[in-house]
DNA sequence: TAGCTTTATGTATTCCTTACATATTCACTA
DNA sequence: TAGTGAATATGTAAGGAATACATAAAGCTA
């Protein structure tokens, strides 16, 4: 079978040139219909769906592999990227399972070793922006509601949801919203963003109130129309005053 | 010369019997004397301090490992030990010049591969439950002011700042103090060491309402007697309270 | 033009944060 | 034993942030 032998030539390479027994995760967020999004990957000639990942040159920086993986994945160069934790159990999941539903050929002349670390990165998307790509192992790659994920492969289920609480976190101390939202948005788009993310409904009176008193975004004179209703104004951060208060602190929300 | 012949056979047991290519480094905190303390090893015949540190086993859970690692240097078993980052440069500090300073032999012949990642995690410590402890790598072991941190070995340096940023953050999440203090402690002490982490200084009146209002810790009738001054009451943390404030969340500190 | 949908917005209350100064206690010593 | 010095304990007022809450306006459709 011409994909299995593609396998093999492909996990000799990884053995060969990169870094033995750890690898990359990378949840990417991305936000659309009110939703908050994870990109997957269908593994070929399965129903299996996957984290994007790779390996580690062996002279590279894992910041920089984990960026090559994701650029790889959704055409963006710039995107907003971080380390959240790294996975070091030693039994992850079961790698029997996983050899199985994926019908991996035979590794054991690998040098890979019996268990693999992974380092997890999550990612901020503008939705707008990513052209999902799937690669020579996978079949598909498409966002998912983060609140409807099928069961994964590996530990993936558990890798989303410990970069899910990190983003939560996370949202208390930087506006996010600069990462996952276009260049324009309206009120009512950053309010959904942050429901989204905290799951618990927020007073539009109080978060407009709060999101323009941190004074790092800018109301337009454009409105958006097309809905049979009142048109929402269009905002955009103002990048310098946002980097600004970033530097002092200035940004938590709760 | 003996130890040579030791450092060789403990590379190749580390060779044999870890996972290849990952270590540990440890930043353990402790308070003691008004200022916050990270304890240090200095290396067999040098002057050379670094971090504690170690190798995980190729069957053994990263936590595991590094709870293994602390409790080698400190000899407490249950502390407060959380995974901060893992350094993964690809060139995180120059070999050779290490393998000068140490004297270590010549490692050519090891399997182990060019370049390490590290998982930092940090810990607190009850400084007055620690027993500081030497292994058979190095000569000395003891606290080092926070401030006062000498050259480091490899990016040990580098390590302690970003853990360091890290328990500076958290301060705001959850009391630190808990793990840092020992059962009983005097008001001014906790505000010292809130002044410590956080590099400021805080209102006697206003710190002493707010974490009081926290409700997670209950004066005692005791005083501590001793100095020429009024003696200050003794307080202790209530786990049950400090448990479910934790899990509500309600912890914040600004 | 009536109706439906979503957006935009202000005020009162409560809570939290900050700023700030003095009286008390203990040990030491003269 | 009275006086001194050092650190502790504590309250109040003002300003700012968070919360709770309801209605009018705009755009589309029928």
């Amino acid at each position: 079978m011409n994909y299995k032998k593609q396998l093999e030539e492909y996990f000799n390479e990884v053995d060969a040139r990169c870094v033995l027994g750890l690898s990359i995760d990378c949840v990417i967020f991305g936000f659309y219909d009110n939703q908050l999004k994870v990109l997957l990957l269908r593994w070929k000639q399965t129903e299996e769906w996957g984290l994007p990942g790779g390996f580690i040159y062996k002279n590279e920086s894992v910041d920089v592999a984990a960026q090559r993986i994701l650029e790889e994945r959704t055409g963006i160069k710039e995107l907003f990227l971080q380390q959240f934790h790294t996975f070091g159990e030693d039994v992850r999941y079961n790698r029997q399972e996983i050899s199985q539903k994926l019908s991996w050929p035979d590794t054991s002349s690998r040098q890979w070793p019996d268990r693999t670390v992974s380092i997890g990165y999550f990612a901020l998307v503008d939705f707008s922006k990513v052209a999902p790509t799937a690669d020579f192992l996978t079949d598909e790659c498409r966002w998912w509601d983060v609140e409807k994920l099928p069961s994964l492969l590996f530990d993936h289920n558990h890798i989303v949801a410990v970069a899910l609480r990190t983003l939560r976190v996370q949202l208390s101390w930087q506006p996010v919203g600069y990462n996952l939202l276009p260049e324009k948005f309206t009120m009512p788009e950053l309010q959904r963003l942050y429901e989204t993310i905290l799951n618990r409904p927020l007073d539009p009176r109080n978060f407009s109130k709060k999101m323009r008193a941190l004074g790092i975004i800018e109301r337009l004179e454009e409105q958006r129309k097309g809905g049979a209703f009142k048109s929402p104004y269009l905002f955009r951060f103002n990048k310098e005053k946002y980097e600004k208060a970033l530097q002092e602190g200035n940004l938590a929300f709760s």
